[in-house]
DNA sequence: GTCTATATTAAGATAGAC
DNA sequence: GTCTATCTTAATATAGAC
């Protein structure tokens, strides 16, 4: 019969996994991944390093978790974004839309996640969100074109597409830190909507 | 007054720097950049690890060198495909499809150079290596929004945006190593038409 | 359970023989 | 100039006191 931790210990144990997220967090908001060493998050969340590791197995483990608590939550809100009323093709602007400026919100965390150098668990982190990230995309593509309202298309090929085009049109605003989303979300739009094919893309 | 080497002694250390990034090549071409440790390249080269620092300050430095030197050889084939005669969107067009040929031509270091989780410095590189991409692809867009052969668009924008697509719908194919040119191409050129919005998008 | 102080380790880098 | 063998180091990870 396996040991279990009783109910109270264990809420305890979560809490402070949260906590030292929480100032993983924190730390990756100001300094990047650079500056999230072990014991750099340890001090942020006010404890000692050896206690870091009652809740994560290791540094990549918690590199990863902190990627993905995140980057999960950027996930939920494009996929809400697409469940807004109108056409593929708006949908998925609506997406795109919502990850930019969320992005730009916090810039030094977005060039964090997206493209700052990292431990490898992140990186592969990274491949796997951008994938589902392309699955969200994907699913409205593939009902734009079979409803036809877009061309004929790979939805898979174009939505991973537009995940590299938003990433890498993001970078450079985010790198510079002089993120304007006035100046950088419309065109982004345009490019999205130029890109489905939709009838409507020279309008807009 | 400064020592300079004999002319036969620098010949003969450029001829050595020119061996281990051979070996790097081959070594990445294999096993990524995950096999690229200073001891395998020296034994790939035939040499003592001791040896490779006679031509490389240091790990860093050789895994930047070796990513630059390929990577120089991609920038200039695609800008090489930019100045076939045709419009902006045709030149793009044949840039993308010259980049997409390639990579799919040695997936696995493709995606080691695309993708793969490595150095800092690799990273680093990569950034400003798709920067060089962006400016090569923005020059042919301007001139396109120029002559009103594209619609008004920021160029630097749709650059860079293509960029990240093309490298990020490379990523899947490239990853699962059944790397078909014939079905992945098409598909990307027709993306990359109607992101440039030329009005001839939807006949491609 | 939490801390301090220590051990590990794995790679990169170097010194000195030849 | 090149090699072997050693050393360094910068973290991470752990053991044991409290």
């Amino acid at each position: 019969m396996p040991y279990r931790r009783p109910p109270s210990v264990q809420a305890r144990l979560d809490a402070r996994r949260d906590r030292v997220l929480e100032a993983a967090v924190h730390l990756l908001s100001r300094e990047g991944y650079g500056g999230c060493s072990v014991a750099a998050i340890a001090a942020e969340a006010g404890i000692s390093t050896g206690s870091v590791y009652q809740s994560f197995s290791g540094k990549s483990e918690l590199a990863a978790a902190l990627f993905r608590t995140l980057v999960a939550r950027e996930l939920e809100a494009v996929a809400a974004a697409t469940e807004r009323p109108g056409g593929a093709a708006q949908r998925v602007a609506a997406a795109v839309e919502t990850f930019a400026y969320r992005a730009l919100q916090a810039p030094r965390r977005a060039f964090a996640l997206l493209a700052e150098p990292a431990d490898p668990a992140v990186d592969a982190e990274r491949l796997l969100f951008r994938r589902a990230f392309r699955d969200v995309y994907a699913g409205q593509i593939a009902a734009g074109v079979a409803c036809g309202e877009l061309p004929a298309q790979s939805p898979e090929l174009t939505a991973a597409a537009l995940v590299g085009a938003i990433a890498e049109a993001l970078v450079g605003p985010l790198a510079d830190g002089d993120a304007a989303p006035g100046d950088v979300i419309p065109g982004l739009i345009a490019f999205t909507l130029r890109a489905l094919g939709g009838h409507d893309a020279a309008d807009a």
